[in-house]
RNA sequence: GCCUCUGUAGCUCAGUUGGUAGAGCAGGGGACUGAAAAUCCCCGUGUCGGUGGUUCGAUUCCGCUCGGAGGCA
């Protein structure tokens, strides 16, 4: 791992504390936090992304929070792009980048190298691509790409039709992308502190306290403002906002979408747990632990050591 | 007090013409190479309220009993 700069992350399901151990760590280690948040990267969403509000943040500063409208369409590929000049710019200023949040993806996408070069989606592409059967899917991609057939789950639609516009668009298979994706080192060292209950009933808890707060906070409010607007597919589907946003079309009051809304983020903190155990790199820390902060920045002090 | 209905998985319920039971939801596990707060896959043993009886065998039939809902007084 010579010459790789290194780089600390913050990673766990939501409600767990991230944003304020990775402002504790910046503080200590002279960081700048690049948030890898799919959410919080949009202005105006801010009770229902759960954001730090701006005063908790002034100090330390942080990147990839409210840099565009919910109306611009936005995506990993975008994400790689500016985080990644981030990460270099802190880097080039003698700080280290402390990478905080829950959409592992994100992450991923900029701990390794550019996979795909210029991967911009083509709405019109994807749109051809969405009218067809799923039987036409899986048998166009069995005869361009035979060897993503036998790996992706032909069951999942979205799997299948981002495959073929990968091949469409470039020429080249997406098995072979990431064949040669895999051959590419990291483009960053990071060390990888995850956060998480030893219960999963705290967590539940926790996440239900959360989302009382955010109502409390006038979470309903901030959905109905953002109703009127044309949101982008991925804004639209925040957790919190759409929820609102059906009451909002079935005229139910906004306190009916409450449960939903805990539901549906229990459910999201369920799969980010998939994502980042799978994931040999996570050190895992009890959030609950009264010398978390500590604990945190022994291990981040180790690993800066050497 | 009497009558009727009801008591089956955490919840809502189905079912067994008597051979110990199954759906939805909740919940759990997994996948994931740029739509990712998305998308997809897998997982259902529970004193069938309790207790006696009939029966080779009862969750299913009968008696009693304990909860719940409604009706009549």
């Amino acid at each position: 791992m010579n010459g790789i700069p290194k780089v600390a992350a913050v990673v766990g399901p939501t409600a767990t504390g991230k944003s304020e151990l990775a402002i504790e760590l910046a503080r200590r280690f002279d960081g700048e936090i690049i948030s890898c948040d799919s959410m919080q990267i949009y202005k105006d969403m801010n009770i229902g992304t759960a954001k730090l509000p701006p005063r908790s943040r002034k100090r330390i500063a942080h990147h990839m929070i409210d840099i565009i409208e919910p109306e611009m369409q936005f995506s990993c590929s975008d994400y790689a792009a500016g985080a990644s000049e981030a990460a270099d710019s802190v880097i080039s200023r003698g700080r280290i980048p402390i990478f905080c949040g829950g959409t592992g993806l994100y992450l991923d996408s900029v701990i390794s190298p550019d996979r795909y070069p210029e991967q911009k989606a083509d709405p019109r592409l994807r749109r051809t691509l969405e009218s067809f059967s799923d039987e036409e899917l899986v048998s166009q991609l069995r005869n361009y790409d035979p060897a993503s057939a036998d790996t992706i789950d032909l069951k999942n639609r979205r799997r299948v039709i981002r495959a073929l516009e990968l091949y469409f668009q470039t020429g080249i298979t997406k098995s072979e992308w990431d064949a040669r994706s895999k051959k590419l080192p990291p483009k960053y060292n990071a060390i990888k502190l995850g956060l998480d209950y030893p219960d999963r009933k705290t967590l539940y808890d926790k996440i239900d306290a959360r989302v009382d707060r955010m109502f409390e906070e006038g979470l309903a409010d901030e959905a109905k403002k953002l109703y009127k607007r044309e949101l982008s597919a991925t804004a639209r589907q925040a957790i919190g906002y759409k929820e609102l946003f059906y009451c909002l079309e079935s005229g139910e009051p906004p306190e009916n979408a409450k449960d939903a809304v805990r539901q549906a983020t229990r459910r999201y903190a369920k799969r980010q747990l998939t994502w980042f155990r799978r994931d040999p790199d996570v050190i895992w820390l009890d959030a609950g632990a009264p010398d978390l902060v500590e604990q945190a920045a022994g291990t981040v002090e180790e690993f800066l050591g050497d």
